[in-house]
Parts: C-alpha cells; structure tokens; sequence
RNA sequence: GGAGAGAUACCCAAGUGGCUGAAGGGGCGGGUUUGCUAAACCUGUAGUAGGACGCUUUAGUCCUAGCGAGGGUUCGAAUCCCUCUCUCUCCGCCA
C-alpha cells in the first residue's frame, strides 16, 4: 500500500505505475474523497474543540451547583452533527482504503519496461544444459515407473493437483528440506523459524494477498483463517505493528512450510506431474533490512537462493522481471528458473523480490534509525530459497539415466544415507 | 468444552461519569551536589495516526483521535452497557 499523502501529491508518478504494471485503479476518485474528507474533518474537529471546552465549562458549572441546562441543550445539538459528520468521514475513509488497496506498488526505475513473461529480460545464467543420449523422459513418468510418485492416489485422496510422495521420494523430499534448511542457516547466516501454515485476514492483507487476489488462496469454511500460499505471510506478519530497534535489522529468517494455493486461473496449465500442485512444499527467505540496504540485500538474496542450485548442479538461468510481470508489491523482482529437458525450458523455482516499504506500510513494521529519532518504514524482502516439489522434478529430469534409474546429486547424499542412485 | 480473572504509556501499576489530555513507582534522558563512581535530590519522558496553518537557505505552532478492538448510552466515558479478540488460573479432553 502507497501512503494516500503519497498519492495525494504523486498522482502522475502512480498514474505512470499503474500503466506499467498493467493495473487499474480510480484515482480520480480517490482524489474526490480524500478531499471531501479533508473539508468534512476540518469542520468536524472544530465542532469537536468546541464540545470539548463546553464539557469542561458544563463540569465546572456543575461542580459549584451551578444551572447548564442551556449549554447542554446546544451541545446536544452539536453532538448530534458531530456524529452525522463523523459517520460521513469513515463513509470517505471506507472509499479511500478501497481504492489505496487497488494500487501496486511503485516499480523500481531499472525494473525493465514490459507487459508480460514475453519482456523479462535475461540476467545472467549458470551451468551446462545437460545433453542427452536418449529421449529425455518427463518426471511424472520417471516417478511413477520409479514408484515414488503416485499421482493416482493423490487424486483418489484429495483430487487434482494433489500427490502422493512414496519411499524414496518422500525421503528426496524430505532431504531437500534439510539440506536447503542447513546450507541458508550454517553458510548464510539466517535464522529458523516454523510458522503457523494457518493465518487470519489481516496477515494475508499485511503481505498483500487480499483483498485482490482472494480467489487465489483458501479460506477455511466458517472462519475467517486461510491457508498461507507462501511462508512469507506468516514470517512478515511476525513483526506486524511493530517497532524495531536499528541494531535488530537486518533480520534474515528461513522458513520452511507446506504452501496452499487454489492455482484458480491456471486450468489446463501444467496438468502433469508436480510442477503445480494445490500443496507444495518450500524453503522461503525473509529479510527485513534498511531502506538504504534494501537493494545490496536483493543480489545478496538471489545469491543466497542460486547456492541451492549450483550445489545441486541443476543448470538455471536469472531474470529480471519487467514492470507487467513484477506483481502486485514488488518493486523489483529476479526469478531463478531451472532447466527441465522434458520441456525443453527453464521453470521457476524461485522469486526474489524487493518490497521496499509496500509491505512494512500494510503491516507497519518500522524501525527507529537512532533511539531518539523518528520511526522509519522498513523494507522487505523475500524469496524461495528455493521449492521444493519443483526441485525434486528438476532432479528426476535433469539427472535420469537410460534405465530410468536417477543419479542423486552428490551435495544431497549425506541427506539420503549416502544413496547415490534411486533404481526402479 | 466448562468455570473464573484480567488487558491502562518502555515495564509495573492506581483509577466506578467532569478537578485524569491519565496518579504513583521502576527504567531511560537531562541536571544539582561530588575528586570519580554510587547514593540522594531536582527535572524530563505517549510513542503514533490524521487535519489546519507555516517552513522548504526545512521549524515549528495549533487542533482532533488514542486506556485491548468495535459499537452504544451521555452535553461529557479509562470509568456505565453490548459484541468481539487476546492473556492467565482451575477443571475436562488431547499430541
């Protein structure tokens, strides 16, 4: 969210966001209510000065056996106006926060212009596409001949996009947790928490989940709890409403959680396998940091998340995402995509964005810069270090063998008991 | 699930309708005394949000709101009433 004094005196650089990211808001309107709110608060406040000195003046009256009848009689007038004005000014408000709601963030002035994954633009990538001798199989093939995956039972179970892990590939999973876990804590510094995987409303609106994108998530039958999409909505709301203190920051938190999206505009994408599942699995960073360090803590943040690959030797390419395809709150964003030979292309496995104050502003998470100065708005950031489920496809595909047999990458071994292969 | 008790500023805490725009204490900041420290004494300490005017060689002043949240009663609510949230204690149940 956009501070409304922001808007109130940037409107042509919002107007410039909202064509960039491709988003809509009214801002015309916007302009009309904040300004009937101011005109109708300045009277209201005046009105209410007034009742304030006559309750003093009744009290006084009344304390020496005084008559204030008369006084009373007019203040009971003016308080009846009073709350009719009052009522108009939240009646404004209600408007105001609708519209503030509606409006992305600010994209960062090197974000590349564009207006879908057509523009991002190529950062920089790693490793050897591997060349294969044989016709590459897709995953949910090698994991059902492997029987590791089974996809009949998830949709026997749960329904469509919902698998079951077996034997091995429980254990592959439950492997990669570790490993991603141990590498963000011991090599990078960042600290463990387990968040909740259920949160309230105002969580999902502190990240930015809602009040657009409602659809997206699930909302539990008769309560007002949903089911986190990402451990960013928990982990961020952690500080929610607070105030830190400089030497806190910059925070650096790992979570892993199970993640629940509804997936409700991707019918008929990626149908097959586990590269889109209601459920899934992920190793998500969160920092909290600076403004002036917000940046320098984004390249830091890829590099934290590419580690993860590069140990596990899954060849993937860096973009820089354009201004269509930053999102609602980022100002800036890198997706990390690892090659899949089945595909013949790269697949995300990772989103590191930039929310510079956007979040902080929805869930006021400020820190004071010196004990005796003013709060300041933190920034946040966040990015998968890196999915889970998505990794486990990328290592089936990436390191199969002609017999259908998989390699395990060798960094991963230590969390198998040394396996070095899983056979059919 | 049942019964009860709570929520007041950084912390503890007083406060049942106007003299509380929040006593008192602790902590923290400043000062006096002092060779230094300590002690004692004096003194400051609502952070925030919003608005009006001012300032932009940058600086404030005033107003409004705010005692867990939201409503209500009242000329006036920390105080009375209603709803909700959270915390604690005991019982039950459970991993």
């Amino acid at each position: 969210m956009l501070y409304l004094t922001f808007v109130r005196e940037n409107v042509e650089l919002v107007k410039d966001a909202l064509d960039k990211k491709g988003a809509e808001a009214d801002l015309d309107e916007l302009i009309v209510q904040d300004q009937k709110r101011r005109d109708t608060l300045y009277e209201v406040e005046q009105l209410k000065h007034r009742r304030n000195e006559a309750s003093d003046k009744i009290g006084e009256l009344k304390r020496k056996g005084e008559d204030a009848s008369e006084i009373i009689s007019e203040m009971q007038e003016v308080s009846a106006q009073i709350k009719e004005m009052d009522e108009e000014v939240r009646e404004c408000e209600e408007k105001i926060e609708e519209i503030l709601l509606q409006i992305p963030n600010i994209p960062h002035p090197e974000a590349p212009l564009g207006t879908d994954e057509e523009d991002n633009v190529l950062a920089w990538q790693w490793g050897e596409v591997r060349e294969f001798n044989f016709k590459p199989q897709a995953h949910w093939d090698l994991g059902e001949e492997l029987d590791i995956l089974d996809f009949e039972k998830g949709a026997k179970v749960s329904g469509a996009r919902f698998t079951f892990l077996k034997g091995l590939g429980a254990k592959l999973e439950r492997a990669l947790i570790e490993f991603m876990l141990d590498i963000h804590l011991e090599e990078h510094n960042y600290q463990e928490v387990f968040p909740p995987y259920i949160v309230h409303r105002d969580s999902m609106i502190g990240t930015g989940q809602l009040p657009k994108f409602e659809e997206d998530a699930f909302k539990l039958e008769g309560a007002d709890y949903y089911l986190i999409p990402t451990a960013e909505v928990p982990v961020t709301n952690m500080y929610r409403d607070q105030i830190l203190q400089a030497e806190q920051l910059p925070i650096h938190h790992v979570a892993y959680s199970a993640c629940f999206r509804a997936e409700a505009g991707a019918h008929g994408r990626d149908t097959r396998g586990i590269i889109r599942q209601h459920q899934f699995n992920k190793v998500e960073l969160v920092k909290f940091v600076k403004p002036e360090d917000s940046y320098t803590e984004l390249e830091k943040l890829v590099k934290d998340a590419e580690v993860i690959l590069q140990k596990l030797e899954l060849p993937y390419r860096v973009l820089d995402m354009c201004t269509g395809d930053l999102g609602f709150a980022a100002a800036k964003k890198y997706d990390i995509e690892v090659w899949f030979p089945s595909y013949d292309t790269y697949r995300e496995v990772s989103s590191c964005s930039n929310f510079e104050d956007f979040q902080a502003r929805r869930a006021s998470i400020k820190y004071r810069p010196h004990p005796e100065a003013k709060a300041r708005l933190v920034h946040t950031l966040n990015g998968s270090g890196v999915a889970i489920g998505r990794t486990v496809a990328a290592i089936l595909e990436n390191y199969q063998q002609t017999d259908g047999s998989v390699i395990i990458p060798e960094a991963l071994r230590p969390y198998m008991n040394g396996l070095d292969k899983i056979e059919p």
